[in-house]
DNA sequence: CGTGTTTGACCGGCGC
DNA sequence: GCGCCGGTCAAACACG
């Protein structure tokens, strides 16, 4: 009935955070009248029901909430990007604290990885999650993980 | 020329 | 019923 989101709390991710497909920036918006700032990206592709919220406030920009709703229905556009010259070091998520757990409403995964880890975090991942119960979002989360960590050594 | 980004306005839902 | 907040769309502009 009510799709998976992934949330994941990044620290200071800003460019890094390329999970290999094309998004499309449709919206910000100000919340909270001070320091919240939400971008609404959307993937350019056809019409997958992949969504991406980007959460940064403006008081503390070291630390970015990027909630993924959905997955993508087509493999991937085409890493035909300019995110080859981008050759600066992978600072994933840190997580700061476990209060995101209790705050999402039906998952929330951090990102471990804390360096370009392959497979193996996968694997990993896989096993927190199944321990979460996220059924679905297993799915969701594994697909990111996989695009994720495809995309992020280098 | 095509794609992506940016900004403002509009609409819908929820709370008071 | 009205007001406020959040979310989405559309048009224009900039960059590749």
């Amino acid at each position: 009935m009510k799709e998976p989101e992934i949330i994941i709390h990044t620290v200071s991710d800003d460019g890094s955070s390329n999970d290999g497909y094309r998004w499309r920036k449709y919206g910000q918006k100000m919340l909270k009248g001070n320091s919240l700032v939400r971008s609404y990206y959307r993937c350019s592709s056809s019409a997958c029901p992949a969504h991406k919220h980007v959460e940064r406030a403006t008081d503390d920009a070291t630390s970015t909430t990027v909630t993924y709703e959905g997955k993508h229905d087509h493999d991937m556009p085409a890493p035909k990007k300019r995110q080859c010259s981008e050759s600066r070091l992978i600072s994933p998520a840190a997580s700061t604290d476990d209060a995101r757990c209790k705050k999402n409403r039906s998952l929330s995964c951090r990102m471990p990885s804390s360096r370009c880890s392959v497979d193996g975090e996968v694997d990993m991942m896989g096993e927190k999650i199944s321990k979460l119960g996220g059924e679905q979002a297993l799915e969701s989360a594994q697909t990111l993980l996989s695009i994720g960590i495809d995309l992020k050594p280098r």
